[in-house]
DNA sequence: TCTTGGTATGTGGTATGCCAAGATTGTTGG
DNA sequence: CCAACAATCTTGGCATACCACATACCAAGA
C-alpha cells in the first residue's frame, strides 16, 4: 500500500443547467424520434418540475439544445424535438464523408503503426461471411471503427463535428433496412481502408473512406423512408 | 384600384435575445481579438444596460455565443471572448479544406454551366500580375470565391459549418503576412480550380481545392504568430 | 347547424432580486 | 515591512413573477 493519501480530484460539480442539458441530450438521443407516435413536444414548466429546478436553468439548457439543432424553440407555441428531413440526413452523411475522408488522410501522416494495428483488429473482428449473424453488435462496432479513425487523426475539431453528426445519423439507423449484402461489403471496405492506411497511401485511404460513406448515403437515399 | 384592403404581413420582430445575439456576434467578429491590448472581458450587467434590456435575454445571447465558441463563460470569474490558439486555427483550416473539397466535388455534379461561368468571372477579376496592387480588395474577393463554391454545391450544411470557420479564420488574417508571391499563386490556383469544375472533373477539382486551402494552412503555420 | 367574437388557458420572453463563490481590497499582528 | 486573515465587492447561477401572444374552447346570433 502507498503511504500517501489517496485523493481523487474533486469532480467539479457541473451547474444545474449543464446537467440538465446533458440529461436532455442523452434522453433525446436515446429515444426513437422517428417513431410516428413519438411525443416530440417538450414542456418547459413540466420539465423544470421534473428536474427539481426553476425554469431558468432549464431554459438555458434548451437554448443550447436549440443551438445544437436538437430541438426547436417556437415562441409562444412550444418546444419540439426536431426531426431531420431526409435531405438533411443526406447532407449530414455527405459532410461526414468529407470529414472522415480528411481524417483518414491525417491518420496516414500522424498515426503510429501500433495504432493502425489496433484499427486492423477492429476491422477483423467480423468475417464477411458471418457478419449477418451478428448484425446488432456489428452496428456498434461499425461506428466504433469509424470513430477510431477520427480519433487517430488527432484532429479535435473533426471529432467534435462528427460527434454531432453521428448522433443524428444513428437515430435513423433504426429505420434503415439491413441488407446482408451491405454488411458484407462494409466489412470488405473496412479491410481495404486499413490496408491503405497501413501503406500510408493517403490518397487511396481518403478515397476509400469517402466512397464507403457515400455508399451509405446512397443506401439511405434509396431505402430509408422517414415520415 | 382594388376594392380590398392591402395588408402586408407584419414582419415578425426578432426577440430581444436574438437581436442581442446577432449584434454581439457581429461586434466580436468585427473587432481584432488578437490585439494584445484588446479588452476581452464582457460585463453582463454593463451590457444589458447598454442594450437597454434586462440580464435574462442578454444571458441567453451569451449562452448561444458560448455554444458557438465565440465566448467562454467562467462561473463567478467573468465572460471572456475566446482567442483561438494556433493549433485550433490550423484545425479549422484543415476542416475547411475537407468541406470545401467536398463542395467542389458536388459542384461538378449539380452546378449549371452558367453558374460556373460566374465563378470564372470571380476568378478572372484579378490578373496574377496586378494582384499585389489590390491586396485589400483581393482579400474579400478571395473569400467570395470560396464561399461561392460552397453555395453552388447546394449543401446547406457545408455552408453553415464553413460560415463559423470563416469567422474565426478571418480574424487572424489581420495577423498574416501578405507575401506577394502567395497572392499570385492564389490567383493561379483559382483559375485551375474553375477549369477543373468546368470540365466536371470532380477528382481533380476537389484535389485542387484541398491543396489550395492546405497551402494556406502551411502558410499560417509557418508565418503567423499569435500571442 | 354554422359562423364569429369573446375568453380562458398555455407557452415562451423578459424583468428583477437574491445567493454563493471567487476576486479584491483593507487590516492587523508578527 | 510583510504575511495572513477578514471584510467587501464582483459576477454568474438560480428562483420567481409578470407579460404578450397563440391556441382552443365556448356561447350567442344568424
Amino acid at each position: 500500500m502507498s503511504n500517501s493519501l489517496k485523493i481523487r480530484p474533486i469532480v467539479e460539480a457541473a451547474s444545474m443547467s449543464t446537467r440538465i442539458y446533458e440529461q436532455l441530450k442523452a434522453a433525446i438521443t436515446a429515444m426513437d424520434i422517428y417513431d410516428p407516435d413519438a411525443n416530440l413536444k417538450l414542456d418547459e414548466r413540466g420539465l423544470s418540475e421534473q428536474f427539481g429546478s426553476s425554469r431558468t436553468p432549464l431554459r438555458e439548457a434548451l437554448t443550447r439544445l436549440d443551438q445544437d439543432g436538437l430541438v426547436k424553440i417556437l415562441p409562444r407555441r412550444g418546444i419540439i424535438i426536431v426531426r431531420r428531413t431526409k435531405p438533411e440526413i443526406l447532407e449530414m452523411i455527405t459532410v461526414w464523408a468529407a470529414l472522415e475522408s480528411m481524417a483518414a488522410r491525417l491518420v496516414c501522416e500522424v498515426a503510429g503503426d501500433d495504432q493502425i494495428a489496433k484499427l486492423q483488429q477492429l476491422a477483423d473482428t467480423y468475417d464477411s461471411t458471418q457478419v449477418e449473424q451478428h448484425m446488432s453488435e456489428y452496428s456498434d462496432d461499425n461506428i466504433r471503427f469509424h470513430s477510431t479513425i477520427i480519433q487517430l487523426s488527432q484532429c479535435e475539431l473533426i471529432a467534435e463535428m462528427t460527434d454531432g453528426l453521428f448522433r443524428h445519423v444513428r437515430a435513423i439507423r433504426r429505420r434503415t433496412i439491413h441488407e446482408k449484402d451491405r454488411a458484407q461489403r462494409s466489412v470488405r471496405d473496412h479491410s481495404r481502408i486499413v490496408k491503405a492506411l497501413g501503406k500510408r497511401d493517403a490518397d487511396l485511404a481518403s478515397r476509400l473512406v469517402r466512397e464507403h460513406t457515400m455508399k451509405l448515403r446512397e443506401h439511405v437515399e434509396q431505402n430509408v423512408d422517414l415520415d
